[in-house]
DNA sequence: ATACACTCCGTACTATAGTACGGAGTCAAC
DNA sequence: GTTGACTCCGTACTATAGTACGGAGTGTAT
């Protein structure tokens, strides 16, 4: 069934703090909730899934504006639906783009662990930062 | 050859601002380097590289203290291969972590797309901030 | 009906990551 | 040897993403 919280008990169970709630709902990436208790807002528990998937997005690299973007490819009933797949398919080589950076710097990682295990002198030849920039002076 | 660059020079072929390599310095980000020009900041091109790595590794979301940590597998000459070696491993784990949450970013995005395809009521029955929190009500 | 913990709202403060400014000094070229 | 673009340094300001505060009001439990 449908649980109904308040703003303390959804700041508890998200695992973010009340101030953290009122202010998605001033930056417009929350909306407020429907209903009230007299002046005490009323969430219905699906509140507790959007909050964590905003902090979720936000672990990955996205900023609130970038993720209220993703939020209103759910939440735009007017948005034509060529428009959400535009914007969803922008989104999508974005991840991409950022897979495929986070792949090279595992690899980067890699050597140098692998490196490591070969004594204090290979670990000087092989660097994180050579991860990116392959096409040093030709 | 080794190229030598101002601070300007350097800023504009790394493609950031000139305050933003002095800030790297304060940070510790970025070492003064060796040698001046008498009042002047003289670089070696492998700067250059060092800064373009800041950025990407901004860009896939680490803040600039993990990036100094990660620089730091780099350069601590002192530190025992060991210790290197697992702090590596640490971040080859996040790097994993981040790599999965993309994934399933990547896979909610896909799912709208098709979605949307398929017209405009289908848009609705599928949304992006499903993609965590599988676990709703059980 | 009276605690009292919780909520309301606005405002102010913090940390991170720069960006802008401004006056003084300086390298390099003409 | 003077011009002028560039550099130096400190300080102040901006945007983002919260976090803290504080006084007033309120729902609920006793």
């Amino acid at each position: 069934m449908n649980k109904l919280l308040t703003i303390g008990k959804l700041a508890k169970v998200s695992d973010v703090g009340v101030e953290t709630i009122r202010f998605y709902h001033r930056k417009g990436l929350l909306a407020e909730p429907a209903t009230r208790n007299g002046a005490f807002r009323v969430y219905p528990d699906v509140y507790v899934s959007k909050i964590r998937f905003i902090k979720k997005a936000q672990q990955l690299g996205f900023t609130l504006a970038e993720i209220k973007d993703l939020l209103l490819l759910d939440q735009n009933k007017n948005a034509t639906c060529k428009s959400v797949a535009l914007k969803a398919q922008a989104k999508v080589e974005e991840v991409k783009a950022k897979i495929d950076g986070l792949r090279k710097m595992e690899q980067a990682l890699m050597k140098i662990i692998v490196a490591c295990g070969q004594g204090p002198q290979a670990k000087a030849c092989c660097q994180v930062s050579d991860c990116f920039d392959k096409n040093v002076e030709p």
